[in-house]
DNA sequence: TAAAAGATTTGAAGCGTTTCAATAATCTAA
DNA sequence: TTAGATTATTGAAACGCTTCAAATCTTTTA
């Protein structure tokens, strides 16, 4: 293989175009304050040198480089790839890339990118985060790293958040299953120590409470909020007497809701809608073409990380003028086979 | 708000700890070089101080990075994520970061973080090429950027990639479709100009010839490898004629065949299989809970990434042992009840 | 046409690390 | 006990860029 030649540096190509160094960086800074025909030299010497700025050299000089990190809990459910999509497209318009990162709700990973990215010197954090993680946050933002909280609303008003009311989101859903007759409600998600699994349970139970005594709501903690999670879940309901089995299931995400069909159908015993009504959480793409179309609350996934682009930007660009606020979006029912009796 | 205090460099770290600068350097990197105890002075002062190494200066000096770059087709897509999060994981244990970037099978996308990865300066680059980028990866090789070609075999031996054989998937999934009788077959999937497109769809043609007369292929384009435009597909599908359509459609990804699974479930006027087989290619985690299950060929995603993350780190340490590998996996067929007669 | 004003260009300083030759401290063996 | 070997520590010199005060050209203006 060929040696690889050492980079130019900006001084090569200073040399190259008879100017000196400081010229060069104002044609790749300031090109309005260099005359056009030093310009037309310089980038001259650059092309023919196949010039690449270094931007490790030109983010220690600045402190702060074009890097924002992100973490959420899982890259691999859709809602969350959306999420993030949202973000990185935002935020690529305005020059600076994502650093994306996975915690698998861990505080272990979750601390171990969060340093990551200190040692970075990232401008800003987009952080879905565990509940052990706000120290870290704070020692954070102590250094001047901006951090908003993504799908979650912040425990304090000293940082943005960007979040959908899940406490809305898991009453409308109860409510919607009651409205077509179920009584028997069963939830199923976890861990349960997840906010936004408590936050959705919690409004599954006003619900049922507002309705009355003549509903009943069950909680299953599953392991996980994954399609694998779901199917086990599932295939503990099946298993059940025909008469112990709930007649509607909340599940806290279209995974799980998706994992419980398999389950359901593998069984061949339990029919969604009849037997049992099933509504999801996110309404990602794959939920209207499961087995049964399933029935869901829609998160605005994508608009969820645009907003925190632009809140992290504009604290970052801001800092003074900036002031904290907390988003949060509405959720909305969606309706399909899996409740439609 | 509070106005961020300036960071502490190492230099205030050894001054707090009463020794040279060289020496807290050597106790981040060279541990076993240092005496116990001066050894815990220095890392009590960075505990005190809250020290968090400038990766910039480090990687300036350093002129590489311990980053990773990785460009794909459409993270959005599962299996493309499922590589990715292979990826990412089996580098971060080796201490390595990914940035991620969607090309969106665009020249421009795809260059553009060619140019950022290159700013840079990441040790290696995982990229699914458009056809055009070849240039601009024999660039950034010659650089001594290192680069996997991903999800396609390269065209040279000059460097290393790791694929399927989509010519065997192609050819797998119609011999299939044949052997449960289905000679009216229809490929849909596009732009054609994809090379992982074409080499299924030329397996597709191979298995067809092979057969004979008695079975035709037809070519459906789509605009894009997504559940829309699958939906688009199947829907002028269903406007045909009965007599028209194919007896079986064979779609270039599952994404695809989930798309057109929702138009015939539409017009509930297509039964699948029994009107048209559908087989699907990837084997995405959602395929099994599709409206009616889908049969696909499988692809090892996750192995993918894991072993172009091998290679990547074996040559980047090992430059002059280092003999380009193309590896290429072969798929396997998964049969579900949309071929299922 | 000369001085003042404005527009360009220059090059040294410094960002926070790592590296490495030189120096200092400590240990080993005779 | 001491020379010689070994182990620790030091601090100056980059790395490649941006910044900014100073120097040098160009215009304007009177």
């Amino acid at each position: 293989m060929a040696t690889a030649k050492p980079r130019p540096s900006i001084q090569d190509v200073a040399r190259l175009a008879g100017v000196s160094l400081g010229t060069v960086s104002n044609v790749l800074n300031n090109p309005n304050m260099v005359k056009p025909a030093t310009a037309e030299k310089v980038s001259r010497a650059i092309e023919q040198l196949g010039f690449v700025r270094n931007d490790a050299a030109r983010q220690l000089k600045a402190g702060k480089s074009q890097t924002l990190g992100m973490i959420v809990f899982d890259a691999g459910n859709p809602f969350f790839a959306e999420m993030a999509r949202g973000a990185e497209d935002h935020s690529a318009e305005r020059g600076y890339s994502v650093l994306l990162g996975n915690s698998d709700n861990k505080y272990d990973r979750e601390k171990k990118y969060l340093q990551l990215f200190d040692e970075q010197r990232v401008a800003g954090v987009l952080v879905s985060p565990t509940n052990d993680i706000y120290d870290q946050i704070t020692e954070l933002r102590s250094h001047g790293t901006q951090t908003v909280v993504i799908d979650r609303k912040a425990d304090s008003d000293r940082c943005c958040s960007v979040s959908v009311d899940d406490f809305a989101g898991g009453k409308t859903a109860v409510e919607h299953l009651l409205s077509i007759g179920r009584r028997k409600i069963a939830f199923v998600g976890g861990p349960i120590t997840i906010q936004q699994v408590a936050d959705r349970l919690a409004g599954a139970m006003a619900a049922v409470n507002e309705f009355g005594p003549a509903a009943t709501l069950s909680v299953i903690e599953s392991s996980a909020q994954t399609v694998i999670a779901g199917r086990n879940v599932g295939q503990v309901i099946a298993q059940r007497a025909a008469a112990d089995r709930p007649d509607a299931i909340f599940a806290a995400n279209d995974l799980l809701a998706m994992g419980i069909v398999q389950a359901f159908m593998f069984n061949n015993e339990i029919a969604i809608p009849q037997d049992v009504a099933l509504i999801g959480y996110d309404d990602i793409d794959f939920a209207e073409a499961a087995v049964v179309p399933l029935s869901s609350i829609r998160q605005p996934a994508r608009l969820i990380g645009e907003t925190a682009i632009e809140l992290v930007l504009s604290e970052i660009n801001e800092p003074q003028g900036h002031v904290h606020q907390q988003v949060t979006y509405q959720p909305e029912l969606v309706v399909r086979a899996s409740t439609r009796v």
